[in-house]
DNA sequence: AAGTGGTCTAGACCACCGC
DNA sequence: CGGTGGTCTAGACCACTTC
């Protein structure tokens, strides 16, 4: 038997699942893809893992699969762009723009009455509020609001200027999910100066609240996104569920 | 042995999901649910079972794990409304509201350039459109544009005041996935008129385009949501992906 | 070192599809 | 009927956390 447990760069079943991926590609929309049993064998795995690496595939939208008939090449289009939890910078980045930022303000306060009730903290406690003008190649896209707890970190040390996510990850702090709200607003006069667009313009208001695996929530934040500039792109899939 | 495959009324890893997320209700957040390997005795079944049915709590946001710690339970405040594949009926009916509908036009016409690129159809080829005002209490809610492709469907028999799903699944189509597009709109005056909004308002514009399992689309649908009375909701989990 | 979740195996039976 | 995916078992070893 060959040394097994040393060095497994990668699991098994990802290796699994990137093989049948590459296969997948060569092979018509609709193609037939080998049984569970034929992979199994040609793979030397077991069956387990090999339905598990299906079952990443299925969810990603590369193949799918009828019961008693096989496993099949699904239809590409849809495919790649799932709902992924993504900072504006990443965000920006993946449409093949060069993100910026302009702080507008920074400040320690008192939580309000809301803002404590959304964080679960005491009203009054100290939350860091930033403010920021977020660019796209020079140009403003959007407005951005964030209130973080304390939480017992020390933001004397923070950058208003780098990657939120960077630091309360470097804090030990992991977003793990995150409850969206949108809503169309009319740009005020002030937004409306900030964002370069006529009083009055539609725009996309993204409420945010981002919670670690516990569901601890550490972040709220509310972007105004201009309309002429931004969709919101997502892909739902019943067996998300 | 007892008989085993007789009426089994549910699966064996729901019940177990049922019973755990039970237990899970009457402990405190971040209270240590029992390892693995105990409810495997407890619950007689096998710990992959055991482990089926805590991945889908997990995908719920109800426990959530450690690697060699344990299992806890998470808070709750965000689990419940997970991002679903919903009907406007469906989703007012969610929200309390009681809905109708207003058919404003309905006609089986050739594909535009663009729908026909949609719908991945020859240009030209037969579509059913139809336009609809969603109406949530009396309450002009959406106006809703829906484009069908003919996909050899008798659509003769098509009511338009019906949920177009329940018979879009009469008709053998299930809708698996979709994509969508949010974006903001200032309504124009015939807009705003059906939405009994001032001209110029913010309002929501979603456009979806619906797959079948297969990666087949079944459906563009675009739909304008007043501003004033529609946030659109969602949740976004890391372990989607 | 003991206990936990994470991965993997080899095998079984069931439910469903197409011939 | 044979082949397919869907469920389930009993056991093993690994990686990580906690003491």
């Amino acid at each position: 038997m060959p040394t097994k447990g040393t060095a497994q760069e990668r699991l098994k079943y990802e290796q699994v699942a990137d093989e049948i991926a590459r296969r997948a590609g060569e092979l018509q929309p609709h193609d037939h893809l080998p049984s569970e049993r034929d992979l199994m064998q040609q793979l030397d795995v077991s069956r387990m893992t090999v339905r598990r690496a299906i079952e990443q595939l299925v969810r990603r939208g590369l193949v799918y699969q009828v019961h008693g008939s096989g496993t099949f090449v699904a239809d590409p289009d849809v495919v790649t762009k799932t709902l992924r939890l993504t900072s504006f910078t990443e965000d920006m980045q993946q449409r093949g723009l060069t993100p910026s930022t302009t702080v507008l303000r920074t400040a320690v306060q008192p939580a309000t009455e809301d803002v404590a009730r959304r964080l679960r903290i005491e009203p009054g406690a100290d939350v860091l509020v930033l403010e920021r003008l977020r660019l796209a190649d020079g140009t403003p896209m959007a407005l951005e609001s964030v209130h973080l707890p304390a939480m017992g970190t020390d933001w004397s040390a923070f950058d208003p200027t780098a990657s939120l996510y960077a630091q309360m990850s470097a804090a030990g702090i992991t977003v793990e999910r995150a409850a969206q709200s949108i809503h169309a607003v009319n740009l005020d006069r002030d937004q409306a100066y900030h964002l370069d667009q006529a009083v009055g313009a539609a725009a996309l208001q993204v409420t945010r609240v981002s919670y670690t695996e516990a569901g601890v929530p550490v972040e709220i934040a509310e972007t105004i996104y201009r309309g002429d500039r931004y969709d919101y792109d997502l892909v739902i899939s019943r067996a998300a569920q």
